[in-house]
DNA sequence: GATGAATGAGGCTTCATTCAT
DNA sequence: TATGAATGAAGCCTCATTCAT
């Protein structure tokens, strides 16, 4: 993040503890209500800073919810990044779909009100669009790598992970808001699951 | 819907052209610079009317956007509608699936803008939400009375279709914003023509 | 009432007949809402007219006001003039005060709603204050000239009968609205017409 | 007086300052151009402040209308309490009536304008309605009781206070406006006390 | 005369951001 | 650094009035 001139990039224990506190805050309230539900103000106070220091250490509203988005990216791919850290040959991808699957349903449990309110931005904000391209884009290599790594293999191994990636990334959406009544979930849950094996089989 | 006593239900010609050059002028600036970013004046602006005859016709800035929505699922569902009765036996799913890819690419080509804009107010608003999913709702519905038409049966098709509809959405969403330099769409296209198929064989 | 060229003055049947609802529907209006918290569109609506034909009878606003102003004058002094053409020798003040503090009640009982309107106006519009001071020194006038015929007579008689006046005005305003529960409004309506027959005895 | 989260409830010295200015202003404007006839831009200007801040301070522009009841209320009632409490024994009603319809007078010339701002809404709104009915109880109230204190002793006193205050009331308003010519105001004023003093003998 | 659609100025209010302390 | 009061631009909406038909 280009920080200009007037914004501290904190430095002693106690402000990054304030940075951090407003960080966090943002996550609440943008959580909650949306990017254009809320105002600096009401983030200063559940952040319990004045509104003034709010500018101390963000350039503006919008500087704040891109550091949202770093949290947001952070708790999304650390748990992910540990799974595949966690699979060890030998493992099949018929071991490796589901565990997925749960695990982004559980990753999206935590955060699926904040994804809504980011993805939202990600439609007129180039930079917000932009991290969330980048995001896909590291999953997609870093997932490649690791299914080659394990011995799984097939020809247009991106277009195969993206496209497993979507479905699963919907799924758990779906999965977390519960919306449809019609829908049994837990056996939507196994045909995606059987979708992703099928794509890598 | 329920307009209340105030605003115009146009019966005129005249009156029924101001409302849809409204609408449509929606559309375009809401498609362009999403539902916060632009203002009731460059609406009208954009309509080529005054700002004060908007609210001859619209409550408020949000039904505006309720009507454009409207616009929106016509133009989503009608030419999904007319392609489905187009499939008359015998026919496969093999040749249904890529048809429906391509129709759906098709409409995203034209509305994906706005699909974006209204797509993230579902986030914050619980009506534009609530029609959204009444429209997947209705989609999977037809679409599962369809197949079984065609000879198309499979235990749990509710969540095959649902399934299915939400990987086709979100290829096509990529698909016509290209987002992802390292893809080849017209690869992924393909595996998800197959994987389309796999649910239903 | 001066009206510029551009008004009609009605000399039809007909046209008189739509000046004249629409003088009744802001009467009614403006005595349930008030002067500013209605609109044209509505007084129009509740004359069964357009909104544009009104300015073909009325200047503006303000001048429908001023049509309503002659309407609640006409209201309140015929009765009044009546009444006192009613009474004739021999005829006492304490027969008098009475009989003029009922009628004023019954008076207030109709129009209470509108003479609140239009006094509010009083304080704010020189035109609608000139009107009502001119009916008080009518008023005055009148009731001086006739107390003086019928042998009530005492110095300062204008002073005594504006007050007179001013004590039954404001009583009545009272009664009708009927305000504080405290307040015993039939014996209160005694006391008052013992003070005015106290003025001129 | 119920003021929400987002109204400022002043407690540093600038803040009270800066609200006081407010509602100064507010009583500035509001009685020369009444309620209707300004807007909160120029309340804010009268008071050298931004328009903004004036929401900081007061829920909407009623909001400061009601707090300029306040002051009102209070330049009303603390010199007629302060006047009530220097009767002291012996004294009678024949003293009392000039000095409290003199005092009533002073009041009134320097607060006749807001005062008919705020009669004006009182026919409109409820709660500025119910205040002014409030005041008049309060007034009747004390004024028997320190009536009954003195010795002045009638049946009925809250009808025969209420019809004295009403007269008092009536007249300075008529007094301060000097609005008929014909009407030779302080021989009227004798009239008045006199009506008053017989009220209570 | 009559209609009701259209105009556009202006009012109320919010809120991102700055500033005095 | 920190506070929270202050700024002022800008948005939404209303409504008296005009105008095309």
């Amino acid at each position: 993040m280009a920080t200009s001139g007037k914004i501290r990039e904190p430095k002693q224990e106690r402000s990054i503890e304030t940075k951090k506190k407003i960080i966090n805050a943002g996550y609440e309230v943008f959580s909650s209500v949306g990017y254009y539900g809320t105002n600096t103000a009401e983030i200063a106070k559940a952040a319990g800073v004045s509104t003034g220091i709010v500018y101390g250490y963000f350039k503006d509203k919008r500087d704040i919810l891109l550091c949202v988005l770093d949290i947001y990216i952070d708790n999304v791919t650390k748990p992910l990044y540990s799974l595949m850290a966690d699979f060890t040959l030998p493992i099949g991808i018929e071991d490796l779909a589901p565990a997925v699957v749960d695990e982004v349903i559980k990753i999206h449990e935590t955060n699926s009100r904040i994804h809504n309110t980011l993805h939202s931005l990600a439609a007129t904000d180039d930079g917000v669009n932009a991290r969330f391209s980048e995001l896909e884009h590291k999953m997609t290599t870093k997932l490649s790598a690791k299914l080659n790594h394990l011995g799984i293999d097939k020809p247009d191994m991106f277009e195969r992970v993206h496209l497993a990636m979507n479905i699963v990334q919907s799924f758990a959406h779906e999965y977390v808001f519960d919306k449809h009544q019609y829908i049994d979930y837990p056996k939507m849950r196994d045909i995606v699951c059987n979708s992703i094996i099928k794509l890598f089989v």
